[in-house]
DNA sequence: TGGGGGGATGATACAATATAACTTTGGGGC
DNA sequence: GCCCCAAAGTTATATTGTATCATCCCCCCA
Protein backbone atom coordinates (compact mmCIF):
# COMPACT_ATOMS: atom_id res chain seq x y z
CA UNK A 1 0.00 0.00 0.00
CA UNK A 2 2.81 2.38 1.20
CA UNK A 3 5.60 2.82 -1.14
CA UNK A 4 9.14 2.73 0.85
CA UNK A 5 12.97 3.81 0.57
CA UNK A 6 13.60 1.47 -2.55
CA UNK A 7 11.10 2.35 -4.92
CA UNK A 8 12.53 4.73 -7.54
CA UNK A 9 10.92 7.10 -9.04
CA UNK A 10 11.12 10.40 -10.48
CA UNK A 11 11.73 13.62 -8.32
CA UNK A 12 11.19 16.86 -9.55
CA UNK A 13 9.70 19.16 -12.44
CA UNK A 14 10.77 18.48 -16.11
CA UNK A 15 12.77 15.82 -14.47
CA UNK A 16 11.54 12.27 -15.36
CA UNK A 17 13.58 8.88 -15.65
CA UNK A 18 16.61 9.99 -13.91
CA UNK A 19 17.84 8.70 -11.05
CA UNK A 20 16.87 6.71 -8.32
CA UNK A 21 15.13 8.17 -5.81
CA UNK A 22 16.29 8.14 -2.24
CA UNK A 23 12.57 8.54 -0.47
CA UNK A 24 13.58 8.36 3.11
CA UNK A 25 16.43 11.55 2.37
CA UNK A 26 12.79 13.31 0.87
CA UNK A 27 10.53 12.75 3.71
CA UNK A 28 12.96 14.17 6.36
CA UNK A 29 14.08 16.87 4.36
CA UNK A 30 10.09 17.43 4.10
CA UNK A 31 9.72 16.55 8.00
CA UNK A 32 12.82 19.21 8.44
CA UNK A 33 12.09 22.18 6.68
CA UNK A 34 8.49 21.55 8.39
CA UNK A 35 10.04 21.83 11.64
CA UNK A 36 11.89 24.81 11.40
CA UNK A 37 8.67 26.48 9.34
CA UNK A 38 6.53 25.85 12.20
CA UNK A 39 9.37 27.51 14.60
CA UNK A 40 9.71 30.57 12.77
CA UNK A 41 6.07 30.92 12.87
CA UNK A 42 5.33 29.98 16.10
CA UNK A 43 2.67 27.75 15.51
CA UNK A 44 2.82 23.92 16.75
CA UNK A 45 4.19 21.19 14.70
CA UNK A 46 2.41 18.52 17.47
CA UNK A 47 3.24 14.72 17.20
CA UNK A 48 0.12 14.16 15.85
CA UNK A 49 0.47 16.81 13.22
CA UNK A 50 4.22 15.89 12.31
CA UNK A 51 3.02 11.87 11.88
CA UNK A 52 0.20 13.15 9.85
CA UNK A 53 2.23 15.15 7.80
CA UNK A 54 4.97 11.91 7.51
CA UNK A 55 2.32 9.48 6.60
CA UNK A 56 0.96 12.20 3.71
CA UNK A 57 5.15 12.12 2.71
CA UNK A 58 5.25 7.95 2.95
CA UNK A 59 4.77 8.15 -0.90
CA UNK A 60 4.28 10.77 -3.91
CA UNK A 61 0.65 9.69 -3.93
CA UNK A 62 -1.96 11.56 -3.14
CA UNK A 63 -3.56 9.72 0.76
CA UNK A 64 -6.97 9.49 1.56
CA UNK A 65 -7.64 11.27 4.85
CA UNK A 66 -9.09 7.40 6.09
CA UNK A 67 -5.78 5.75 4.74
CA UNK A 68 -4.25 8.56 6.91
CA UNK A 69 -6.83 7.47 9.77
CA UNK A 70 -5.96 3.15 9.52
CA UNK A 71 -2.25 4.40 9.52
CA UNK A 72 -2.45 7.24 12.23
CA UNK A 73 -3.90 4.38 14.58
CA UNK A 74 -1.31 2.12 14.63
CA UNK A 75 0.60 4.33 16.94
CA UNK A 76 -2.20 6.52 18.10
CA UNK A 77 -5.16 4.68 18.80
CA UNK A 78 -7.74 7.72 20.19
CA UNK A 79 -7.16 8.65 16.48
CA UNK A 80 -11.17 9.17 15.08
CA UNK A 81 -11.59 11.68 11.73
CA UNK A 82 -11.85 15.02 13.18
CA UNK A 83 -7.85 13.83 14.39
CA UNK A 84 -7.04 13.68 10.82
CA UNK A 85 -9.24 16.42 9.33
CA UNK A 86 -7.47 18.92 11.93
CA UNK A 87 -3.83 18.02 10.95
CA UNK A 88 -4.32 18.10 7.10
CA UNK A 89 -6.43 21.54 7.97
CA UNK A 90 -3.50 22.77 10.03
CA UNK A 91 -0.65 21.15 7.29
CA UNK A 92 -2.78 22.41 4.48
CA UNK A 93 -2.66 26.79 6.13
CA UNK A 94 0.79 26.08 6.78
CA UNK A 95 1.34 25.12 3.03
CA UNK A 96 3.00 22.05 4.18
CA UNK A 97 0.19 19.61 2.07
CA UNK A 98 -1.77 20.12 -1.09
CA UNK A 99 -5.30 18.90 -1.10
CA UNK A 100 -5.65 17.08 -4.66
CA UNK A 101 -9.39 18.26 -5.22
CA UNK A 102 -10.00 15.64 -7.66
CA UNK A 103 -9.30 13.10 -6.34
CA UNK A 104 -10.41 13.82 -2.36
CA UNK A 105 -6.79 13.01 -1.06
CA UNK A 106 -3.65 15.14 0.20
CA UNK A 107 -0.23 15.58 -1.13
CA UNK A 108 3.48 16.33 0.76
CA UNK A 109 3.87 19.47 -0.57
CA UNK A 110 7.85 19.84 -2.62
CA UNK A 111 7.82 23.69 -2.22
CA UNK A 112 7.08 24.42 1.62
CA UNK A 113 8.09 27.57 2.95
CA UNK A 114 8.22 28.85 -0.81
CA UNK A 115 5.53 31.49 -1.98
CA UNK A 116 4.20 29.46 -5.11
CA UNK A 117 1.15 27.85 -6.65
CA UNK A 118 1.47 25.04 -8.11
CA UNK A 119 -0.09 22.29 -10.61
CA UNK A 120 -0.37 18.75 -10.00
CA UNK A 121 0.63 15.86 -12.96
CA UNK A 122 -1.49 12.83 -11.55
CA UNK A 123 -0.98 9.22 -13.43
CA UNK A 124 -3.53 7.23 -13.44
CA UNK A 125 -1.56 4.02 -13.80
CA UNK A 126 0.69 4.30 -11.10
CA UNK A 127 -1.03 6.90 -9.12
CA UNK A 128 2.40 8.84 -8.57
CA UNK A 129 1.47 12.82 -8.62
CA UNK A 130 3.99 15.19 -10.11
CA UNK A 131 3.46 18.89 -8.10
CA UNK A 132 5.02 21.18 -10.53
CA UNK A 133 5.49 25.01 -10.39
CA UNK A 134 5.37 26.81 -14.01
CA UNK A 135 4.84 31.05 -13.59
CA UNK A 136 4.18 30.98 -17.20
CA UNK A 137 1.26 28.91 -16.67
CA UNK A 138 0.15 30.50 -13.70
CA UNK A 139 0.53 33.97 -15.15
CA UNK A 140 -1.57 32.31 -18.00
CA UNK A 141 -4.14 31.86 -15.09
CA UNK A 142 -4.29 35.43 -14.01
CA UNK A 143 -4.41 36.80 -17.29
CA UNK A 144 -7.72 34.76 -18.25
CA UNK A 145 -9.34 35.73 -14.76
CA UNK A 146 -8.39 39.17 -15.39
CA UNK A 147 -9.64 39.22 -18.50
CA UNK A 148 -12.87 37.73 -16.78
CA UNK A 149 -12.45 41.10 -14.20
CA UNK A 150 -12.28 38.22 -11.76
CA UNK A 151 -10.13 38.63 -8.18
CA UNK A 152 -8.39 34.79 -7.25
CA UNK A 153 -7.71 33.52 -3.97
CA UNK A 154 -7.02 30.53 -5.05
CA UNK A 155 -6.12 27.93 -8.11
CA UNK A 156 -6.79 24.57 -8.76
CA UNK A 157 -4.79 22.42 -11.46
CA UNK A 158 -4.77 19.06 -12.07
CA UNK A 159 -3.79 17.51 -15.31
CA UNK A 160 -4.78 13.67 -15.22
CA UNK A 161 -3.21 11.24 -17.59
CA UNK A 162 0.01 9.09 -17.78
CA UNK A 163 3.15 9.62 -16.45
CA UNK A 164 6.53 9.18 -18.77
CA UNK A 165 7.18 6.51 -16.87
CA UNK A 166 3.89 4.94 -18.02
CA UNK A 167 3.33 5.84 -21.04
CA UNK A 168 6.44 5.21 -22.16
CA UNK B 1 -32.57 28.35 -3.71
CA UNK B 2 -32.83 28.09 -7.20
CA UNK B 3 -32.43 31.08 -9.52
CA UNK B 4 -35.36 32.32 -11.92
CA UNK B 5 -35.38 34.07 -15.06
CA UNK B 6 -35.71 37.29 -13.42
CA UNK B 7 -32.15 37.53 -12.10
CA UNK B 8 -29.59 39.37 -14.24
CA UNK B 9 -26.37 38.26 -13.93
CA UNK B 10 -23.12 38.02 -16.29
CA UNK B 11 -23.15 35.96 -18.97
CA UNK B 12 -20.19 35.36 -21.23
CA UNK B 13 -16.35 35.42 -20.47
CA UNK B 14 -14.66 38.75 -20.25
CA UNK B 15 -18.34 40.36 -19.98
CA UNK B 16 -19.31 41.04 -16.63
CA UNK B 17 -22.08 43.80 -15.62
CA UNK B 18 -23.71 43.67 -18.92
CA UNK B 19 -27.26 43.83 -19.77
CA UNK B 20 -29.72 41.41 -18.02
CA UNK B 21 -29.63 37.99 -18.39
CA UNK B 22 -32.85 35.98 -19.76
CA UNK B 23 -32.13 33.03 -17.85
CA UNK B 24 -34.87 30.64 -19.17
CA UNK B 25 -33.84 31.29 -22.52
CA UNK B 26 -30.08 29.89 -21.50
CA UNK B 27 -31.80 26.54 -20.35
CA UNK B 28 -34.36 26.52 -23.48
CA UNK B 29 -31.15 26.39 -25.65
CA UNK B 30 -28.94 24.42 -23.53
CA UNK B 31 -31.77 21.77 -23.77
CA UNK B 32 -32.80 22.31 -27.00
CA UNK B 33 -28.67 21.87 -28.26
CA UNK B 34 -28.36 18.51 -25.89
CA UNK B 35 -31.33 17.11 -27.63
CA UNK B 36 -29.76 17.93 -31.15
CA UNK B 37 -26.50 16.54 -29.66
CA UNK B 38 -27.83 13.08 -28.55
CA UNK B 39 -29.95 12.64 -31.74
CA UNK B 40 -26.99 13.16 -33.58
CA UNK B 41 -25.14 10.75 -31.73
CA UNK B 42 -27.91 8.43 -31.34
CA UNK B 43 -27.87 7.99 -27.42
CA UNK B 44 -30.86 8.61 -25.53
CA UNK B 45 -32.02 12.00 -24.50
CA UNK B 46 -34.54 10.31 -21.54
CA UNK B 47 -37.39 12.20 -19.64
CA UNK B 48 -34.78 11.56 -16.33
CA UNK B 49 -31.58 12.60 -18.06
CA UNK B 50 -33.45 15.68 -19.69
CA UNK B 51 -34.85 16.38 -16.38
CA UNK B 52 -31.45 16.82 -14.29
CA UNK B 53 -30.15 18.41 -16.97
CA UNK B 54 -32.71 21.28 -16.44
CA UNK B 55 -31.94 21.21 -13.09
CA UNK B 56 -28.55 21.77 -13.44
CA UNK B 57 -29.00 24.72 -15.63
CA UNK B 58 -31.69 26.26 -13.51
CA UNK B 59 -28.64 28.26 -12.43
CA UNK B 60 -25.21 29.58 -13.21
CA UNK B 61 -24.41 28.22 -9.88
CA UNK B 62 -22.66 24.37 -9.40
CA UNK B 63 -25.13 21.99 -8.14
CA UNK B 64 -24.94 19.14 -5.79
CA UNK B 65 -25.67 15.30 -6.80
CA UNK B 66 -27.96 15.45 -3.86
CA UNK B 67 -29.41 18.88 -4.20
CA UNK B 68 -30.73 17.78 -8.12
CA UNK B 69 -32.16 14.57 -6.21
CA UNK B 70 -34.39 16.56 -3.77
CA UNK B 71 -35.26 18.43 -6.94
CA UNK B 72 -35.59 15.29 -8.85
CA UNK B 73 -38.12 14.10 -6.11
CA UNK B 74 -40.68 16.55 -6.81
CA UNK B 75 -41.98 15.02 -10.20
CA UNK B 76 -40.07 11.88 -9.61
CA UNK B 77 -40.90 9.84 -6.10
CA UNK B 78 -38.49 6.75 -7.43
CA UNK B 79 -35.17 9.03 -7.90
CA UNK B 80 -32.54 7.58 -5.82
CA UNK B 81 -28.77 8.50 -5.53
CA UNK B 82 -28.34 6.23 -8.33
CA UNK B 83 -30.81 7.73 -10.53
CA UNK B 84 -29.16 10.85 -10.33
CA UNK B 85 -25.20 9.70 -10.76
CA UNK B 86 -26.47 7.82 -13.35
CA UNK B 87 -27.90 10.70 -14.96
CA UNK B 88 -24.85 13.12 -14.13
CA UNK B 89 -22.43 10.31 -15.53
CA UNK B 90 -24.29 10.45 -18.94
CA UNK B 91 -24.08 13.93 -19.08
CA UNK B 92 -20.84 14.70 -18.18
CA UNK B 93 -20.20 11.47 -20.75
CA UNK B 94 -21.91 13.42 -23.41
CA UNK B 95 -20.19 16.61 -22.63
CA UNK B 96 -23.37 18.35 -21.02
CA UNK B 97 -22.40 19.19 -17.99
CA UNK B 98 -19.09 19.33 -16.11
CA UNK B 99 -17.98 18.56 -12.58
CA UNK B 100 -16.72 21.34 -10.34
CA UNK B 101 -13.63 19.28 -8.36
CA UNK B 102 -13.53 21.60 -5.74
CA UNK B 103 -16.99 21.72 -4.48
CA UNK B 104 -18.35 18.32 -5.72
CA UNK B 105 -20.89 19.71 -7.74
CA UNK B 106 -21.73 20.13 -11.21
CA UNK B 107 -22.36 22.73 -13.92
CA UNK B 108 -24.40 23.23 -16.86
CA UNK B 109 -21.34 23.41 -20.34
CA UNK B 110 -21.64 26.56 -22.19
CA UNK B 111 -19.91 24.99 -24.94
CA UNK B 112 -21.79 21.69 -25.25
CA UNK B 113 -20.55 19.94 -28.68
CA UNK B 114 -18.02 21.89 -29.45
CA UNK B 115 -14.66 20.43 -28.73
CA UNK B 116 -13.28 22.33 -25.68
CA UNK B 117 -11.39 22.32 -22.72
CA UNK B 118 -12.44 25.14 -20.19
CA UNK B 119 -11.85 26.59 -17.03
CA UNK B 120 -14.04 27.97 -14.01
CA UNK B 121 -14.37 31.32 -12.47
CA UNK B 122 -15.81 30.21 -9.15
CA UNK B 123 -17.25 33.13 -6.96
CA UNK B 124 -16.71 32.49 -3.33
CA UNK B 125 -19.80 35.15 -2.77
CA UNK B 126 -22.46 34.24 -5.22
CA UNK B 127 -21.33 31.21 -6.11
CA UNK B 128 -21.62 31.90 -9.66
CA UNK B 129 -19.50 30.03 -11.98
CA UNK B 130 -18.26 30.99 -15.15
CA UNK B 131 -16.80 28.49 -18.07
CA UNK B 132 -14.03 30.09 -20.08
CA UNK B 133 -12.65 29.00 -22.62
CA UNK B 134 -8.64 30.40 -23.04
CA UNK B 135 -6.84 28.91 -25.61
CA UNK B 136 -3.38 30.11 -24.51
CA UNK B 137 -3.91 29.31 -21.34
CA UNK B 138 -4.90 25.60 -22.41
CA UNK B 139 -1.72 25.79 -24.28
CA UNK B 140 0.12 26.81 -21.09
CA UNK B 141 -1.46 24.06 -19.48
CA UNK B 142 -0.21 21.33 -22.40
CA UNK B 143 3.06 22.73 -22.78
CA UNK B 144 3.88 22.45 -18.87
CA UNK B 145 2.97 18.64 -18.97
CA UNK B 146 5.10 18.41 -22.03
CA UNK B 147 8.25 19.57 -20.67
CA UNK B 148 7.43 17.27 -17.78
CA UNK B 149 7.03 13.97 -20.41
CA UNK B 150 3.45 13.69 -19.15
CA UNK B 151 0.52 12.56 -21.45
CA UNK B 152 -2.89 14.58 -20.75
CA UNK B 153 -5.71 13.09 -20.51
CA UNK B 154 -8.37 15.40 -18.38
CA UNK B 155 -7.50 19.11 -16.94
CA UNK B 156 -9.34 20.45 -14.67
CA UNK B 157 -8.80 24.47 -13.65
CA UNK B 158 -10.80 25.34 -11.19
CA UNK B 159 -10.10 29.53 -9.81
CA UNK B 160 -11.53 30.33 -7.01
CA UNK B 161 -12.25 34.39 -5.29
CA UNK B 162 -14.74 37.16 -6.43
CA UNK B 163 -16.32 37.77 -9.59
CA UNK B 164 -16.54 41.28 -11.07
CA UNK B 165 -20.09 42.23 -9.92
CA UNK B 166 -19.17 41.05 -5.66
CA UNK B 167 -15.71 42.25 -6.43
CA UNK B 168 -16.79 45.66 -7.23
C1' DT C 1 -0.24 29.35 43.79
C1' DG C 2 -4.17 28.69 41.87
C1' DG C 3 -7.37 30.35 38.58
C1' DG C 4 -8.38 31.63 33.91
C1' DG C 5 -7.73 31.45 28.95
C1' DG C 6 -6.72 29.29 24.85
C1' DG C 7 -4.98 25.87 21.75
C1' DA C 8 -5.01 21.01 21.04
C1' DT C 9 -7.12 16.76 21.44
C1' DG C 10 -10.86 13.28 22.92
C1' DA C 11 -15.25 11.51 22.03
C1' DT C 12 -19.79 10.92 20.04
C1' DA C 13 -22.75 11.56 16.64
C1' DC C 14 -24.05 12.62 12.22
C1' DA C 15 -24.07 14.90 7.46
C1' DA C 16 -22.85 14.80 2.70
C1' DT C 17 -21.15 12.51 -1.27
C1' DA C 18 -20.86 8.34 -3.98
C1' DT C 19 -21.06 3.39 -5.44
C1' DA C 20 -22.10 -1.82 -5.50
C1' DA C 21 -25.01 -5.25 -6.77
C1' DC C 22 -28.98 -7.24 -8.06
C1' DT C 23 -33.83 -6.75 -10.04
C1' DT C 24 -37.31 -5.02 -13.06
C1' DT C 25 -39.02 -2.62 -17.00
C1' DG C 26 -39.76 -1.57 -21.72
C1' DG C 27 -38.91 -1.15 -26.58
C1' DG C 28 -36.93 -3.10 -30.98
C1' DG C 29 -35.50 -6.88 -33.81
C1' DC C 30 -36.24 -11.46 -35.29
C1' DG D 1 -43.82 -14.65 -28.67
C1' DC D 2 -39.08 -14.33 -27.35
C1' DC D 3 -34.62 -12.44 -26.72
C1' DC D 4 -31.58 -8.68 -26.00
C1' DC D 5 -30.10 -4.67 -24.12
C1' DA D 6 -30.18 -0.14 -22.22
C1' DA D 7 -32.36 2.27 -18.64
C1' DA D 8 -34.30 2.65 -14.38
C1' DG D 9 -35.75 0.61 -9.77
C1' DT D 10 -34.30 -1.02 -5.31
C1' DT D 11 -31.68 -1.92 -1.29
C1' DA D 12 -27.77 -1.53 1.04
C1' DT D 13 -23.42 0.26 1.99
C1' DA D 14 -18.96 2.72 1.23
C1' DT D 15 -16.41 6.96 1.43
C1' DT D 16 -15.52 11.59 2.70
C1' DG D 17 -16.20 15.28 5.85
C1' DT D 18 -18.41 18.15 10.07
C1' DA D 19 -20.75 19.64 14.32
C1' DT D 20 -20.60 19.77 19.01
C1' DC D 21 -19.34 19.44 23.50
C1' DA D 22 -16.00 17.68 26.91
C1' DT D 23 -11.34 17.33 28.52
C1' DC D 24 -6.54 18.16 28.97
C1' DC D 25 -2.55 20.84 29.47
C1' DC D 26 0.44 24.60 29.31
C1' DC D 27 1.31 29.34 30.08
C1' DC D 28 0.44 33.59 32.13
C1' DC D 29 -0.09 36.30 35.85
C1' DA D 30 -2.54 38.51 39.85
Amino acid sequence: MVEHRTSPHHSGPGRAAEKPHDHDACIDTAIARARALCEERSVQLTPIREKVLQIVWRSHKPVGAYQVLDELSRTHKAARPPTVYRALDFLIAEGLIHKIESLNAYLGCGEAGVAHTSQFLICRSCGTTEEIVDPKLDQALDAAAKRARFTVERKVVEIAGLCGRCAG
